[in-house]
DNA sequence: ACTGAAATTATGCGAGC
DNA sequence: GCTCGCATAATTTCAGT
């Protein structure tokens, strides 16, 4: 029986690092996050409190904007999108200050999964799912580094995916290993 | 109103790159993908079907492990973890072989959000949350580069996260820009 | 925060296309 | 074979306490 997944990530004793929530929404941030499935009923069980309270806290974590929407892990391959890659990308020094606008139109592109804006040599990371060897490199030699103000880019090919989340069943349910999925 | 998302990713004209799936599967699909909150009713209304025929395909599609689990997006910053970073790790050639039994520690410890094992000069990459710097070099000294099969880690903060699939509203529905979630 | 009632939704089955 | 509509079961939701 793993101890609580926030107290574990924390690492701490007793302190709450944000005052508004308490260990009740803790563990309710934590269970939608590996699982968004599940209904209020089976939530209110595994956190031990009555249903209309855990759509209480629900309701109340997702006005608060710390409960976002859930998305469902889907197969990219069985929809004709098999291959999936990271790409680093490098802005030219003066076009630092255009990076939200340009990221912007990187979300906005149909095979565009994830964009991470890191610090370091690279400005960010796009994680992108295609068709073919053909379309990635489209998408790399189009979108990506015919604008401008990109300096140089780098592409890394993504054999799998593992989520941490779904190794944390506490209490009752389990989960295998997740295969090929998000 | 934008083109399908699947067709657009897809960018083909009338092939079905997965025999077993039809447009109204592709369809369930990117919509759980973008919103897995939905009820069963309003996705039948968004992909035109009863909601008993939206029903039957979303069981299906989860039958054949098309459909995975769902994740609530959730600001780690509120439950105390507010740093986020991605760490790429190179194993030594010769440990190549443990690259799975290695990956699979990584995605046990409670910190750890993501493994993607990649394909180039690094082997995979890891996205974690922790509480403070502190954490995080104990994280990058400790679990990871204190076993020997690790032959070097760089790691890059992450400032912020974009969803791809959020901006991918089409019929009824919008979404705002996504903030700090994720 | 809990209990109980009312409204909404999910689920399974048989009919029709 | 797929979709639909209805009946039933389960769940959400909102009173009051």
């Amino acid at each position: 029986m793993p101890r609580r997944r926030a107290e574990a990530a924390q690492q701490r004793s007793g302190v709450r690092p944000t005052p508004g929530l308490d260990e009740l929404d803790e563990q309710i941030l934590w269970e939608l996050a590996r699982d968004a499935d599940v209904t209020n009923a089976a939530l209110a069980e595994r956190v031990h409190v009555a249903p209309s309270t855990a759509h209480a806290r629900v309701r109340a974590l997702r006005e608060a904007g710390v409960l976002g929407p859930s998305h469902a892990d889907v197969d990219y391959r069985a929809v004709g999108l098999p291959l999936q890659a990271i790409i680093s990308v490098r802005l030219r020094a003066q076009a630092r200050t255009v990076i939200k606008t340009f990221a912007a139109k990187m979300v906005g592109h149909p095979n565009v999964l994830d964009v991470f804006f890191v610090g370091g040599q690279d400005d960010f990371l796009v994680r992108v799912v295609t068709t073919s060897p053909e379309q990635l490199r489209d998408f790399v030699a189009g979108p990506l580094s015919s604008d401008p103000v990109v300096a140089s880019t780098h592409t890394q090919i993504v054999f799998d995916h593992l989520r941490g989340l779904d190794h944390w069943a506490d209490a009752d349910g389990f989960d295998e290993l997740r295969g090929p999925l998000g």
